[in-house]
DNA sequence: TATTGTTATACTCTATAACTATA
DNA sequence: TATAGTTATAGAGTATAACAATA
């Protein structure tokens, strides 16, 4: 790991003025992301597989192509990741009898039971990081972080680090 | 990029409900770790490397080896990151006379100049990442995040993304 | 001629392990 | 024999661009 400059340093005198909120902000959030890719690796997915997942189960049939515009990656990236998923029976390519050069894409049934798992996972992983805080300084902390997610343009639901 | 599952679906019933905290958190994070490597970049650093100033600032001489245990990684990783220091002239190699197996690093005088134009660069960024909050607000959010990373075990100033 | 998906290629990043020089 | 640093090598990850099939 390394320090950056807004860390503060790592003298005495230094260590007495506040820790800068946006250091403390990635730092925490690094922490989330990577222990949240721990959990979901007893699934044998990646961060980038749950969202592929749940793109192809919030709307079936969609194409590769549609994936990788909304993911912001080339779509050659979301070959090699539909191929691991595919061998690994979460999903499936269908052909498209009205236009054969795009596949449809569905959840296998091993995949829809993967997504159960990962919403399970998710709300342990939830709990296990807002430890420290109660009912009310979660929604504080909720509150506080929309608030900057909105003035940062950020779009609800898309993780700019998962690719 | 992706959707973690903990995001929420995409459609209209499941927008209802509130994002999960652990996601706005990395979400959030990783949006402004992102951001202050785009800021640092106009120096010609890299994340990594201003850990690195700033260990070797805090305390000149140190060794490689050093480093390395301290970042958590790789002596070999240490080479190229100081590699790249050295030929930018932030940072000298100079030989311990007293034992000539390891170096005893210093900050080069462009490397002092660069750390004065980091410590500025981050508190734009800290004002940025911060716009949409008020002084009250930011040290509320200071407070819940410090929560987190004392409960996470997290140890102060060490970013487990920067390396 | 345009579009979807695939493959080939190359480039970056990084870890492992062998190696050099010093002790 | 042990240690600091370096280099060589290989592997993963990912982007670019050429390509095949279909429209």
């Amino acid at each position: 790991m390394s320090t950056p400059p807004w860390a503060g340093a790592d003298g005495p005198a230094a260590r007495s003025r506040p820790r800068g909120t946006a250091f403390l902000l990635s730092q925490v959030g690094a922490h989330a992301a990577a222990r949240f890719a721990e959990r979901i690796s007893e699934l044998g997915v990646i961060p980038a597989d749950v969202g592929l997942l749940r793109m192809i189960a919030a709307r079936p049939g969609r194409s590769q192509q549609s994936l990788a515009e909304e993911m912001g990656v080339v779509p050659s990236r979301v070959v090699a990741l539909i191929d691991n998923l595919e061998r690994k029976g979460l999903v499936e390519r269908r052909r498209n009898p009205q236009d054969r050069r795009n596949y449809a894409l569905h959840l296998a049934e091993e995949g829809t039971r993967v997504m159960t798992e990962m919403r399970r996972l998710g709300s342990a992983h939830e709990d296990d990081i807002c430890a420290a805080l109660d009912h009310t300084q979660r929604a504080q902390l909720a509150e506080l972080l929309e608030a900057i997610a909105a003035q940062q343009k950020l779009i609800p639901g898309v993780h700019p680090g998962y690719r």
